[in-house]
DNA sequence: GCCCAGGTGGGTA
DNA sequence: TACCCACATGGG
């Protein structure tokens, strides 16, 4: 039996509280760190923006005329360099180029086709594009990452071969349209993901076990 | 030393 | 479609 998604979030909140992601800081910032978050830990990537801060280069078009070499160690911190480098280039190309530079303005587009145009990015997949709309942008995109796959999968919510569509559509039909629930969501599920779901004895004290079905997770 | 982290794109059958 | 692989630094 699937229970309520507000439901699995009410416990996660409960358990953990609210965990902020991405507060205080600008939207740029939020969008650079999107990249740069790929398959990495966030305190990686911590160094390599405060490397850019102290550059004073947290800005589209300063940023992207960096030098590619130069922007690799910038970033070297954050893992995958040379890769992430030239992926960060080709979005920030996007935006001076599609955008005039403004972040503002590229949000200004409807939400379908601003996806749409991101995902055309080489570089930048479903979580990455989803990450920006939302945490950047404010916009009601629910992001999906291994760790909802996994939390939902095991516990017999989601089929094991679900794709990034499925369940993005699973959340987005069964909650309201609101970009701080989708962004205090998906924070929680990364936090319960990492707390938990790679631990042994697996389960032990998670706030979701209530909710396991008998036998425990299930394995694909 | 070993495993993993808030993915993505390319290659092969 | 279904796998398998490269990409790389830093923390537990």
């Amino acid at each position: 039996m699937k229970p309520h998604l507000e439901d699995v979030y009410r416990r996660l909140l409960e358990a953990y509280g609210p965990q902020n992601w991405w507060p205080g800081q600008s939207p740029f910032e939020v969008l650079v760190g999107a990249v740069l978050v790929q398959n990495t830990s966030w305190k990686n990537v911590h160094k390599a923006i405060a490397n850019l801060r102290e550059a004073d280069l947290l800005e589209p078009r300063a940023l992207f005329a960096v030098p590619a070499e130069e922007l690799e160690e910038l970033i070297r911190p954050a893992g995958y360099y040379r890769v992430k480098a030239r992926r960060l280039r080709n979005l920030l190309e996007f935006v001076v180029q599609r955008y005039n530079g403004s972040l503002e303005a590229m949000f200004q587009t409807p939400l379908h086709q601003l996806r749409q145009e991101l995902l055309s990015v080489h570089g930048i997949g479903p979580e990455t594009a989803d990450s920006i709309l939302l945490y950047a942008g404010n916009l009601p995109t629910f992001v999906v990452d291994t760790y909802t796959y996994r939390v939902f999968s095991r516990h017999g919510w989601a089929a094991f071969d679900a794709t990034y569509d499925d369940l993005k559509e699973e959340f987005e039909s069964g909650l309201p349209a609101d970009p701080a629930l989708y962004n205090e969501y998906h924070a929680l599920l990364v936090r319960v993901g990492n707390q938990h779901c790679r631990k042994t004895p697996r389960c032990q004290g998670c706030p979701l076990a209530p909710l396991l079905p008998r036998g425990g997770p299930l394995e694909p």
